[in-house]
DNA sequence: GTCTATATTTCGATAGAC
DNA sequence: GTCTATCGAAATATAGAC
């Protein structure tokens, strides 16, 4: 998941320079505390230069929910079929890992500010494409086909995951990512493995 | 934790009236994007007597982050000493599955407007009392004297409890209760239990 | 305690020059 | 592609009557 295309620093378009800048305030201000103005004058420039590159300040906000969609799109490509979903788990899980602390900055952005994301996602509810990520997810954990404490579990296992890598910026900010990655691996292995769901 | 004094529906006092419907509200829309005005109408009166309650709208933030704190204090009490505080994180934990069933729609209302309650924390900051709870929980995950493997499945068992009870009203929206809890106590078991700490 | 104004401010968004 | 200037909307907050 997620190579991470790391264009060379100064050859960003102007276009993803806002949305890096968008995603350093959103961070710290939140979404709507955040103003157009703020954005453009850490870049150098006028709000309506902003303009130029989007439409509205919500549209910057679908460009990162796109962002967020394109990484996690590979790595969550199982949640098609229902059925298979639980076994697949674990697999799921341990592509998910490296992503989320690669691109741990915009999951983090995203964490902070799920009201507006969810709004954002309401809007787009009147309109077309429907590959909804967040709703098949809801649909894996509620399907009752699974055992209720596997399907606990891994509702469990997704937070344990994302709660770990968010304190890789803060209260593990000197860890290696691979330590990290191994020991996330570990604990995932314990909350999921067969001898856990057998019990 | 949180006993609840549920008071009879309709003695609550016209202050927590609009606090309940603040968190509706807040879970629906955000709380940027909640004005007073909605809040007053949903109750039946006008903006105006909103602030007879309340100073400000942050005011408004500011009690409901002391209700979660106050639910918070008795659970997290041992957070006191850093030191002992990884031997006594299972059942630290343990106490706050219930507590945070029990009123889960206040912690889903903080799960969802983060950046809001992070904003108002600053402002805090450069006042008075410093019993800051987030702080504290940094503090002991960073702490070195604690085997990183261990801090790590702290990290990751909170978030899975989050997790799982935040699930509590979707997908899991017909587990009763007790039965939620048995599974995430038998998950955390697996997370932080003597076994899964020596690997 | 609740109401009807109203003051004040800020921000998203647009128009049009360069 | 970026600027200055401005419009219009909405929200917080206040004043003062009842």
């Amino acid at each position: 998941m997620a190579p991470k295309p790391a264009a060379p620093p100064d050859e960003r378009t102007t276009r993803e320079r806002i949305l890096d800048i968008a995603i350093e305030l959103f961070i710290e201000k939140g979404y709507d505390k955040t103003s157009l103005r703020e954005i453009a004058e850490r870049l150098g420039f006028s709000k309506a230069a902003v303009y130029y590159h989007f439409a509205s300040k919500d549209d910057i906000l679908l460009a990162l929910h796109l962002r967020l969609h394109d990484l996690l799109r590979e790595a969550l490509a199982g949640l098609g079929e229902p059925d298979a979903t639980a076994d697949m788990w674990p697999l799921l899980l341990d592509g998910l890992i490296e992503g989320l602390i690669a691109n741990r900055q915009l999951f983090v952005m995203h964490e902070r500010n799920r009201a507006a994301f969810e709004q954002l996602h309401d809007k787009r509810h009147h309109e077309g494409d429907h590959e909804d990520l967040e709703g098949q997810l809801r649909g894996v954990l509620a399907d009752h086909t699974v055992p209720l404490p596997t399907r606990v579990r891994m509702a469990c296992s997704l937070g344990a995951v994302i709660s770990g890598v968010m304190m890789a910026g803060d209260a593990f900010a000197d860890v290696p990512s691979a330590e990290l990655v191994a020991i996330l691996r570990g604990a995932m292995n314990d909350l999921l493995g067969a001898a856990a769901l057998a019990r």
